[in-house]
DNA sequence: CTGAAAGCGCTAACAT
DNA sequence: ATGTTAGCGCTTTCAG
């Protein structure tokens, strides 16, 4: 089908020289004379001569690949960090090949398989909800291919470094705002405890009351599946009957607490002075609500950078052989307090 | 640095055949004998084989992978694109690999560099809002390599297929229907003139008025530079000013949409009641605004599917040496009926 | 400073 | 039904 490409040979032949010394022309070698870097370079310019990655790749047995491993692209957390991801491999030349999980087990293994077969240099991996099996990175681990976990991470799995984000930390601060607010009564409407995320934003919000001496009353928490608008809705509704005194919701997403949102205006209770909301993620819509959500805001973009670049170190690493001792990074969140919660 | 992987030679080898029936056995060729076969196929998945496709596609001049270039990934519209994009990929097991310009002709430019290096079997790609040279696609025409451009399509460069959304009659739809409505001041919010998209969708809202016999009033119409939910809430405030009988805005996107929503409430300005609001996009928010917002909805993950759909098809085409005559696909808008323009 | 030659891992004629 | 051989385009010893 194509037309025949440029290779070294070609400008080899032209030059009279051989493959050899166009290679190292090219490359910038130091034992290649003035003169003849000059003609290869020009000559290589003038026919509009163009690598070809996988020859070098096969030969260098590195493909300047990395790969990256989601559950969603449609999802602006996820986007964000790919963003991030793709910055830091472009300053760096490297390429990004992106496979989207779904969520599925099984389609996570097929990609992981995927990228293994393309020899990325490297893979980035948020594992999808229902992953407890890692046994599709064991490719990567014989082959002493880098592999850097964010967000969702593996639990087991050592030697691998991580970038994930302070949920505790994220929901102790946003609950902590909302005591301080003089609230004592707080519902949550929680995650799927399977997700680390769901189960640390849950302590949080238990060791935020516990800090400030409030006990924990299990029949403020509310147990989300799908984690919809629908839901924070349906509870929102059902925690107006059961609990007539709670003054204050804070809520595992955005999603659900602009559902939260929906049902208390429908509901006629006014926010925050009679309901008083928090959510997480900090999404770019929260700030345009009416009311403003105030929300937990994560460090998508730089989750992304962070990830990237310390896949990027243990490449390096790993190409010289030198050690490299995994590292976990947690980074922090920030409260965006808007109006929603009474506090701006 | 890695340690050493399992190759065609090692299963040649322990099977004591060649490493072409073993090539054949994996490759379920007609000609090789059950038994063979059966032994092939479980010492490879014994010793974890993994065919290495950079050898591969170096020899059969195929990567199995298509490249994506696209202005900007923390969007949706285009993230539901390459959404689309990477669900057909996957179905035709190729691979996709995603660059994104940043709406800069530089980085656009190194990308499709980056991307012919690798020699990707096709490109999708939109093009960035400074693009108006096309040089930097040569490569991939002159070597045969197809493309396909999708929302921002280039002038000119014929020869490629082309998938598009109807933004004229998305436009003219929508104005329509304010027009139904009874209203006959309607405003306009455009976007910069030299995107094919704001151009047709201003185009789309003139057509509308002629359609009904309504006078284009240039005065009514207010130039976003940047599509911000700021400009959206000055130029709602300035409208106001100048058009106290205006009592319809239609904008080019849901950004600006949203900005005159929020430049409205504060005004005291009942929507739809004393000014119905259309916006373009439908992102996932605006049905949840208050009050919903109506807006002409994009098919991003159709477009994300042709697209690839029509690549595909192109590079198999290629690939036979069949000939294949570029196609321009045209996608319908749906106009989503919400509160603010007063239909629902 | 440059060249010759081998080889990365796989596939596809062309044999047999 | 299987083996032989050549080669995809590049890099890298090892010689000179």
């Amino acid at each position: 089908m194509n037309k025949k490409q440029i290779t070294l040979v070609d400008l080899a032949k032209t030059l009279g020289i051989s493959t050899a010394t166009v290679s190292r022309a090219l490359k910038n070698y130091p034992d290649i004379s003035a003169d003849t870097k000059k003609r290869v370079v020009e000559l290589a310019r003038e026919l509009n001569y163009r690598p070809n990655t996988m020859a070098a790749g096969l030969r260098k047995r590195e493909s300047k690949v990395i790969g990256v491993i989601i559950p969603s692209i449609v999802d602006h957390f996820f986007s964000a960090v790919i963003k991030g991801i793709m910055e830091v491999a472009y300053e760096q030349d490297y390429r990004v090949m992106l496979c989207q999980s779904n969520e599925d087990y099984h389609k996570e293994v097929a990609d992981a398989q995927a990228l293994y077969a393309s020899r990325v240099d490297g893979v980035l991996v948020s594992v999808a909800h229902g992953t407890v099996q890692f046994d599709h990175f064991r490719d990567f681990q014989e082959a002493g291919v880098p592999i850097v976990f964010f967000d969702k991470v593996p639990t087991g799995l050592d030697g691998t470094s991580r970038v994930i984000v302070d949920d505790h930390d994220g929901a102790f601060q946003a609950v902590s705002h909302l005591i301080q607010q003089g609230h004592r009564q707080i519902a949550h409407f929680r995650g799927p405890l399977i997700a680390t995320t769901s189960y640390n934003r849950l302590m949080g919000y238990r060791d935020a009351l516990a800090a400030h001496g409030i006990p924990y009353d299990e029949s403020l928490i509310y147990a989300c599946q799908d984690i919809t608008l629908e839901e924070g809705r349906q509870f929102t509704r059902r925690l107006l009957n059961e609990h007539p005194g709670c003054t204050a919701i804070f809520t595992v997403t955005d999603t659900v607490a602009i559902g939260a949102m929906t049902a208390l205006k429908m509901a006629g209770k006014r926010i925050p002075d009679e309901m008083a909301l928090i959510g997480f993620s900090d999404w770019a819509i929260s700030a345009i609500m009416e009311p403003p959500l105030s929300s937990v805001s994560q460090p998508s973009w730089e989750m992304g950078r962070t990830a990237a670049r310390l896949l990027l170190d243990e490449i390096h690493s790993a190409k010289q052989d030198l050690a490299f001792s995994p590292e976990t990074v947690t980074l922090r969140t920030t409260l965006m307090i808007r109006q929603s919660s009474g506090g701006a």
